[in-house]
DNA sequence: CGAGCTTGTTGACAGGCCGCCAACAAGCCG
DNA sequence: CGGCTTGTTGGCGGCCTGTCAACAAGCTCG
């Protein structure tokens, strides 16, 4: 009963990577960081451990380069947003925030509350760059050029509530699409029209 | 250079229990789940390693206390809250959350995230059972009594804009007391008064 | 006041995971 | 075909965790 029957192949540097990686982000993506060993990643890639350390060095960058891939988005058709009024723009940008957290959800959703390794430092700069794309995203779909500070935590604050309630959409299911969107559109406008404006 | 002088003692098991878990309170507030080991808590402690299994089990476990430690807040001056208009009891519990989260804020804030352990079923349940309770805090401060599931889903979320919010404020240094402190009442009350009324 | 006993406490053992590194060999090149 | 570059392996040392038999602190009873 040999599982790998192969002899040992060489592979281009580059192919092993995204091999080891690729299997490093199914894994992750299914349980945490804690839960998954170097030994289970490398019995899956059927690869020696010694050869992940080789490739990423530590446990820790190799989940590092995990979330990355994980918390990095298409931005497709970010642009290409419509120009009309500005209940027409956050409806918008709350659907395409809604389809594309439904599509990864069990990767972008796990990833951003760092599923198993929040308090690192390094994890937590990831994340938390994350965040500022997603609310660039926002600030700029809803028609912001110059962007005080204020105004990005503001954005950042509710990315916040976006994830925690599309979490409440996608892993609780209580809560229908239609809820959830009214939810976060409402309150985008309000921030936008009241809350943003003296700061 | 002996650290400890003093002989053996037995204790009676719930001052041991206590003792063991301020100082395990204490450093898993200080660093994360992954950052603290056992030997660390078991040396702090002036305490053999072998004695914290004893008293708690697995590792995991004594986390488990620590964070229910660390995210029961006093409900106290609750049930003392104003029973005026909706914008005044809105601005009571809004500041009311401002004040716990700053006192505790590396104790409350840095747990609700899980510091380092998100994606177990046992952790995951203790936060969610704490944001329920905050929810709840908001929704009887709000004055409703008869609270549907996604009206409860939909408090859950706001608590998730709340912890986002308080973290800017407070780790990230960008917002003022003040621009919380109108960004929550503003979204709270928008959602109060537009969001939850047709569900 | 001393012997015995309850039980709080300790230290060591076994298993697992991680970072490191010298040795090995697959595939190219002259 | 022989040598060489370099992708790859397996084992070593160290740290961490859960378990358990042995030890002793302090109470109890004769």
């Amino acid at each position: 009963m040999s599982i790998d029957v192969g002899q040992r192949r060489r592979f281009s540097p580059d192919a092993r990577r995204e091999q080891i990686l690729s299997v490093a982000v199914r894994l992750f993506g299914e349980r945490g960081y804690a839960e998954v060993s170097t030994t289970d990643v490398a019995r899956e890639a059927g690869v020696a451990r010694g050869l992940i350390n080789h490739y990423f060095g530590t446990k820790k960058d190799l989940y590092l380069e995990v979330i990355h891939v994980m918390l990095t988005v298409p931005p497709v058709a970010l642009a290409s947003l419509p120009d009309g009024d500005l209940p027409v723009r956050i409806d918008a940008i709350v659907g395409w925030f809604l389809d594309v957290v439904s599509r990864h959800s069990q990767s972008w959703l796990a990833a951003i509350t760092a599923g198993g390794m929040a308090g690192d430092a390094e994890v937590d700069r990831a994340i938390s760059s994350a965040i500022d794309a997603a609310a660039d995203a926002v600030l700029t779909a809803v028609g912001f050029t110059a962007v005080t500070p204020p105004m990005h935590a503001m954005a950042r604050s509710y990315v916040g509530l976006a994830t925690s309630t599309a979490r409440e959409w996608l892993e609780r299911d209580v809560l229908t699409r239609a809820q959830v969107h009214r939810l976060l559109s409402l309150t985008l406008l309000t921030m936008v029209t009241s809350v943003f404006t003296d700061d």
